[in-house]
RNA sequence: GCGAAAAUAGCUCAGUUGGUAGAGCACGACCUUGCCAAGGUCGGGGUCGCGGGUUCGAGUCCCGUUUUUCGCUCCA
C-alpha cells in the first residue's frame, strides 16, 4: 500500500509537470480540491469527451444530446430532493473523532424507546399467555406508559427542532437524552453544523429583487426539465435517450484524492426513457454497453467490477457502479441507475405540467421510466492516467518514464523531429508537419539530442515520432517510432497519413463498440 | 470537520545548536554531437506557502492561517 501511494504522488507530479492537471489559483496558495487542466490534460479530456458522445449519438439512432444551463429554477432541486438530502447536521465525537448524522443519532435513540417499549410488552405476553389483551396492557402499563411519554416528548421536540432547523437545540437534546457516541462511548461532543452540499449564489442584481439559485449538483435534472421540448421537437419514441456532457458542482465535505473529487467537476450522463416494468431490462441492456465501452480503451479488463448497490437511494429500483482500479483501489468512475419514473413524475407534481408519454403501440400514456448512466470526466481522466503511467526499466540499467494512453485519447498524436537541425532536415521536417496538421494533434521538436525529444514525446503520451534523416532528403522516406515498442519501421512519407489513422482515430475505437 | 505529517528555484531536494540561500536536473543563448535523456561556455530564475510573535538577527524557535498527503468521517 505504502508503495502504492508513492506511485499515486508520482503520478500526480507527473500530470503537473508535463502540462495535465495543475491546482487551481496555485499562484494565490491554491483553492481546495479544485483543478485546472493544462495544455495536455485539455486535449486528453476533450478526446475523452468526445469519444463519449459519439458513442450515445453516433452510435444510437435513438439518443439525441443537450447542453442545458447550469442555472436553472430553485424549485427544480425541490423537486429532485437535492434540497432537503444536501442538507445534513452533523455532529463530531471528539474522542472517537466519528462523525455522524445529528438527525440519525436522534431517530436511533427513538427508536430506543420503542424497543424498551416492545421489550415491556414481549415480557408480558410471556407471563401471562393466552389471557394477555396486549392493547389495555399498552394503555395502562405504567411502565409502557412511561417509555412512551418519553418516546413522543422526544419525538414532538426532535420534530419541532428539525423543522426550525435549531442546530443548537439538536445538540441539546442529544445532550439531554445522554446519547453517547457507539465507538468511544462518552458524551464529549462538538458543535452540529450545517452542511450544504450544492454552492448557492444570487440572481438578479438588486438586492431585494433577487433569488437564490444553485448551482447544479447534478447533469441529470437538466435533462429530465427538457424532457418534453426534446421528445416532442425530435418526434422521439419511446425507448429513446438524451445525452449531455456538463459542469457541476458539489460542495463536499471531504474532497480528495486529487481529481477524484473535486468541488467542480464534469459530468456525461445520459437518460435513457423506458416504459414502465421494461426497466430492468434495459438497466442490464445498457450494464453491458457502457462495460463494453470502458473495455474497449484496452486498459485491461481485470481493472474493472460492478458494484451492485444494496442500499437504494429513494428514487432508484437497481443500481450499480463501474469500478476501476486505481492506485488507491477500486472506486466508483460510473454509475448506472434504474431511477423508476420518480424525477418525471416529481417535476408532473412541482410544476404542474403533464410530463407523459402517449405510447402509440399500447394505445396507452404513462409517465415513462428513467435508466441513467452517468461517468464522471474527471474520474475517466485519472483511471485513463493512472493505468498508462509506466516507469519502465531498460537494458542498460536505463529507466523511461511512459504514458500508454489509448492512442485515440493522447493529447498529441504524432511528433515530427528532424534529426539534426542543419542540412534542410527542419525544412523537410516542416514540410510534413504541414501536410500531417490537418488531421492530428502534429508537435514539431529540433532542440536537444533526438533521444531526449523521444523521451519527452514518451512522457506525455505521443504514440508516434516521425523522425526525418538525411536518408528522407534522397526517397522520400522517414522512421516510424512506436511508443510502446520503441521500435522503428522505415516508412514512405506518402503512406504516414494512413498508418497514423488507423491507430490514432476515435473511428477505430468506436467500430470495437459499434 | 477531527487527528498526524509536509510546504525552500519549473522539478527533486540540501541547508548542520537561529548569523541575511545552495546543488542536480529543467529553462534561454552560442558551440559540439547526431537514432533512444543528463558534452562545453555563458546566462535568467527564490522576499524559503502566507500573517503575526520571540530575538540584535528567523528558512531554522512559537502561534495562527492556507494548501497538499495519510487516517477517520461523508458520499444520489
Amino acid at each position: 500500500m505504502a508503495q502504492q501511494e508513492d506511485v499515486f504522488k508520482k503520478i500526480v507530479a507527473h500530470a503537473k509537470e508535463y502540462g495535465f492537471v495543475f491546482q487551481s489559483s496555485e499562484i494565490y496558495d491554491g483553492l481546495g480540491a479544485v483543478y485546472d487542466y493544462g495544455q495536455n490534460g485539455v486535449e486528453m479530456k476533450n478526446n475523452i469527451k468526445r469519444y463519449w458522445w459519439e458513442s450515445m449519438t453516433l452510435l444510437h439512432e435513438n439518443i439525441v444530446g443537450i447542453d442545458s444551463a447550469i442555472f436553472m429554477h430553485p424549485t427544480i432541486w425541490k423537486a429532485s430532493g437535492h434540497v432537503d438530502a444536501f442538507n445534513d447536521p452533523l455532529i463530531d465525537n471528539r474522542d472517537s473523532k466519528k462523525r455522524y448524522r445529528a438527525d440519525v443519532l436522534i431517530e436511533d435513540q427513538i427508536a430506543k424507546y420503542d424497543d424498551k417499549i416492545e421489550k415491556e410488552v414481549a415480557k408480558a405476553r410471556k407471563r401471562f399467555g393466552d389471557s394477555f389483551d396486549e392493547a389495555l396492557y399498552r394503555q395502562t402499563n405504567p411502565r409502557v406508559q412511561e417509555h412512551v411519554a418519553k418516546r413522543e416528548a422526544l419525538h414532538e421536540r426532535f420534530a419541532k427542532a428539525m423543522n426550525a432547523n435549531d442546530l443548537d437545540e439538536l445538540r441539546q437534546i442529544i445532550i439531554d437524552e445522554e446519547i453517547v457516541c457507539p465507538i468511544s462511548g462518552t458524551k464529549n461532543w462538538t458543535e452540529v453544523r450545517q452542511f450544504n452540499l450544492m454552492f448557492k449564489t444570487e440572481m438578479g442584481s438588486t438586492a431585494d429583487g433577487s433569488m437564490t439559485v444553485y448551482l447544479r449538483p447534478e447533469t441529470a435534472q437538466g435533462i429530465f426539465v427538457n424532457y418534453l421540448n426534446v421528445q416532442k421537437t425530435g418526434r422521439m419514441r419511446i425507448p429513446f435517450g438524451i445525452a449531455q456532457i456538463g459542469k457541476a458542482f458539489r460542495n463536499e465535505i471531504v474532497a480528495r484524492q486529487f481529481i477524484f473529487r473535486m468541488r467542480e467537476f464534469e459530468q456525461m450522463e445520459m437518460q435513457f426513457f423506458v416504459r414502465p416494468g421494461e426497466e430492468l431490462k434495459w438497466f442490464d441492456t445498457w450494464k453491458q454497453t457502457r462495460l463494453r465501452w470502458h473495455k474497449a480503451l484496452g486498459l485491461g479488463d481485470s481493472k474493472y467490477r460492478f458494484h451492485d448497490h444494496d442500499k437504494l437511494a429513494h428514487y432508484a429500483n437497481a443500481a450499480t457502479d463501474i469500478e476501476f482500479e486505481m492506485p488507491f483501489g477500486f472506486k466508483e468512475v460510473e454509475g448506472i441507475h434504474s431511477r423508476t419514473n420518480f424525477d418525471l413524475s416529481q417535476h408532473e407534481k412541482f410544476s404542474g405540467k403533464k410530463i407523459q408519454y402517449f405510447d402509440p403501440e399500447l394505445n396507452e400514456s404513462y409517465t415513462p421510466y428513467v435508466i441513467e448512466t452517468s461517468i464522471g470526466v474527471d474520474r475517466m481522466f485519472l483511471s485513463v492516467f493512472c493505468s498508462s503511467y509506466e516507469e519502465q526499466k531498460l537494458e542498460g540499467g536505463d529507466t523511461r518514464v511512459v504514458l500508454h494512453l489509448p492512442a485515440p485519447l493522447a493529447p498529441v498524436k504524432c511528433a515530427v523531429l528532424p534529426l539534426v537541425k542543419k542540412d534542410g532536415l527542419p525544412e523537410k521536417a516542416r514540410e510534413i508537419v504541414d501536410d500531417l496538421k490537418f488531421d492530428f494533434a502534429t508537435h514539431y521538436e529540433e532542440k536537444d539530442t533526438i533521444g531526449k525529444r523521444y523521451r519527452r514525446q514518451d512522457a506525455i503520451g505521443t504514440p508516434y515520432c516521425i523522425t526525418v534523416d538525411h536518408q528522407t532528403l534522397e526517397d522520400n522516406t522517414v522512421t516510424l517510432r512506436d511508443r510502446d515498442t520503441m521500435e522503428q519501421t522505415r516508412v514512405p512519407v506518402a503512406d504516414l497519413h494512413k498508418l497514423i489513422h488507423d491507430r490514432v482515430s476515435l473511428t477505430s475505437l468506436l467500430r470495437k463498440i459499434g
